[in-house]
This record gives C-alpha cells, sequence and structure tokens, in this order.
DNA sequence: TTCGCTATACCGACCGGACGGTTGACAAAC
DNA sequence: GTTTGTCAACCGTCCGGTCGGTATAGCGAA
C-alpha cells in the first residue's frame, strides 16, 4: 500500500501558494497576506520563513531553476545517444505533448514574470540554467548557429505562449518541427 | 533651414515620460505621480487626458502597437521583391544592426512588460500586429513551417534579450542567421 | 519528576508610507 | 460665460514590514 506523501512543511507550503496566486490572479495579486492565508499559515508565520517579499520571491525562483533544470535533464535523458543529442532533447522539450500543454509552464512563467517585475536580478538562477545547456548545445557536432537557432525558436514559441501572442494549430506546429529538424542534422552544414 | 519640431502635446509628452520612467525604473516606478513630474504636468493634469492608470497603460500600447507596425512596414519596404520577402524581412528585422541595438527597443519591451503585468489585455493591440505579420508570412512561397519557425527563432531572441537570457556573440548570431536563411530558400523543403 | 531556561515556530495588531483617484478652484481661450 | 486645461490638496485603501506576545518542545540541574 502506499502511504501517502506526508504534508509538506511550511516552506514548501508557502512557496506552493505563492505560485497559485501568481498564476491564478497575476503578479499584482501575490501580497504577503494573501500568500500566507493560502497558505495556511499567518502573516507573522511567513515572514518567519521569508524574511522579507524579496527573500519569498527569491524561494520561488531557486525552487523554479531547480525544477526547469531536473526537467530538462529527464528530456536528455529520454533521447537516445544519437549526434547531437542536447539539440534533439530542446526539440523534443519544446514540441513533445507534456511540456506544451502542462499547467506547470504556465505557473513557471507566472512566478518567472512576478520575479522579473520585481528584481531582473532574482533571475539569475534561471539564467545559470539556460546558460547551462547553452553550453552543452556548443558541443552538439552541428555547423554553428543550427543549434542556437533551433534554441531560440524554441524560446521564442515559448514566450509566445506565455504572452498569448501565438496562435498555431497542431499542423503549423508539426511543420515547425520538421523544418528546425532539418537544421539539426549533422550534415545539413555543408552545401 | 530646418525648424525644429514643434514642442509635443501634452498627452504626446504624458506618454513619452510614463515610457522613460518604466524604462529607466522598472514597472514598479510608474505611477501617476512620476509620469505626471517627468512630464513637466501634475497629477491631475495627467488624469485630465488620462483618466486612470489603465488607461495611460492603453495609450502607451496603443502607440507602441502602431510604432512596431510601421517599423516592420519600413523593414519591408526596404527588401527587394524576391520570393519570401516577407520571412526576409523578419530576418532582416531581427538581424540587421539597428533593430538589435536601439535603445528605442528597449523602450518597447519594458512598456510590453509593464502592460502585461497591469493586464494581459491591454496587449490586445500587439498581438493583432504580429498577427497581420503571421499572416502575411504563410502567404510566402516557404514549405510550410519555415517562416513560422524563422520569426519564432527572431522572437526567442528577442525575449531572451530583453530577459537578459542571451549573451552571444557577434559571430554566433552570424552563425544563427545563415543557419535561418537556409530555411528561408524557397527550395530548401524539397530534398 | 519537576522546575527553570532557551530555541523554534507562529500569531495578529499595528505603523508608515505610497498610490490611485476625487474635488474644488482657477485662469486663459473662445 | 462656458469650455478647456491645469493645479494642489486631500482621501481611502492597501501593502510591506515591525513588534510584542504565545504555544510547544527539548534539556540540564536540583
Amino acid at each position: 500500500m502506499l502511504d501517502r506523501p506526508p504534508p509538506p512543511d511550511a516552506p514548501t507550503r508557502i512557496l506552493d501558494a505563492a505560485e497559485r496566486i501568481v498564476q491564478a490572479r497575476g503578479v499584482t495579486a501575490l501580497t504577503l497576506e494573501a500568500a500566507a492565508r493560502e497558505a495556511g499559515v499567518s502573516k507573522g508565520g511567513l515572514l518567519y520563513h521569508f524574511a522579507s517579499k524579496e527573500a519569498l520571491l527569491a524561494g520561488m525562483l531557486n525552487r523554479l531553476a531547480d525544477g526547469i533544470a531536473a526537467e530538462f535533464e529527464a528530456v536528455l535523458d529520454a533521447q537516445p545517444p544519437h549526434p547531437a543529442r542536447t539539440t534533439r532533447a530542446i526539440l523534443a522539450w519544446t514540441f513533445d505533448d507534456p511540456h506544451m500543454v502542462c499547467e506547470q509552464h504556465q505557473r513557471a512563467a507566472a512566478v518567472f514574470l512576478a520575479a522579473f517585475h520585481h528584481d531582473p536580478a532574482l533571475l539569475d538562477p534561471i539564467r545559470r540554467v539556460f546558460a547551462r545547456i547553452r553550453d552543452r548545445l556548443r558541443q552538439d557536432a552541428l555547423p554553428p548557429g543550427h543549434a542556437l537557432a533551433i534554441m531560440a525558436a524554441g524560446d521564442g514559441l515559448f514566450m509566445g505562449r506565455i504572452f498569448g501572442m501565438y496562435t498555431m494549430d497542431a499542423e503549423e506546429l508539426a511543420a515547425m518541427r520538421r523544418a528546425l529538424e532539418r537544421l539539426a542534422q549533422p550534415e545539413a552544414g555543408s552545401p
């Protein structure tokens, strides 16, 4: 029998609550009081664990960065060890279903924007995660620029989705993927 | 002799001031009082022209959307009437110098985020501009998905720049451009 | 066992300041 | 004399952060 997971500790509950608020009601709705109430603690209780709003946001961002890194690692591990493995992981990460629809990513985006709104420097943990991915991307044996172009397209798609800029049907999405996959062919660069 | 342009009217001055504030000191610094002071009017004076903060933001967004549309139109007109003209305009828009470094785009990004922060629906004018560009992109005689992939990559690059996620040198940028230009070849899709 | 002492975790009233918006007045233009 | 544009004072609200206090648990000494 599976005993259900133990109830999370207070800091975790608070971070969860803060994420939920940002996702559901926007950046402006994230106040210390609201987060405390949603987490089932008092404002004083929240401030005991996170000494300021900035500390709360930093906590959210650190957890988010860890989550992104772990998620990408999982996608990468699932890729066959072909050449351009990292690049293919980016493609899978961008286009494979769970990632594109997952409500968790809406939440991530909301947290990201909330942090940027408060202080752009809070994004540093995320920056490090993506810098690391980019470094590995550069080591894929592809013509220079191809992997980066694929990553940029993935980012653009993601951002367009966050901001509600894109409305593409599945067919267009699939066509985009095929186009980018051509760039992921190791021999694609030599005319 | 060129007589200098006449001093802008109050609404224009106010919009300019609001943009300057958002760009220089972030979204949080954009208060009615600050915008009024920066524009050289009183708070009451500002509220005479923009009845609420939301109205002010809507004014900023509308102007921004018009600016973006005009800018893209200019880039498009400068393209030779080759096939895939719109797609090539996107490439030029993304990679050609003035666009990439222009301080005006930092300002645009700041306004964009400020509006999204207050109410995502304010982005509708911008959405319409990009939807129109996307429609034209679809009419470029390219294999399906290629033009969209190029646009997504441009957006990703732009967003990465806004959020400080990318640090690419000129060489990598040029390589990316070459990679994307391969996708803009009309015959590129048929193996 | 029990008495003090301390550390941990949490509470909620309160303060100071900032912000969006209102109001009433006023002066120039028409 | 009405309209247009502008002003300064003011109000109510909300929010981040402080602070004094409480409950619980652990622990060494008497």
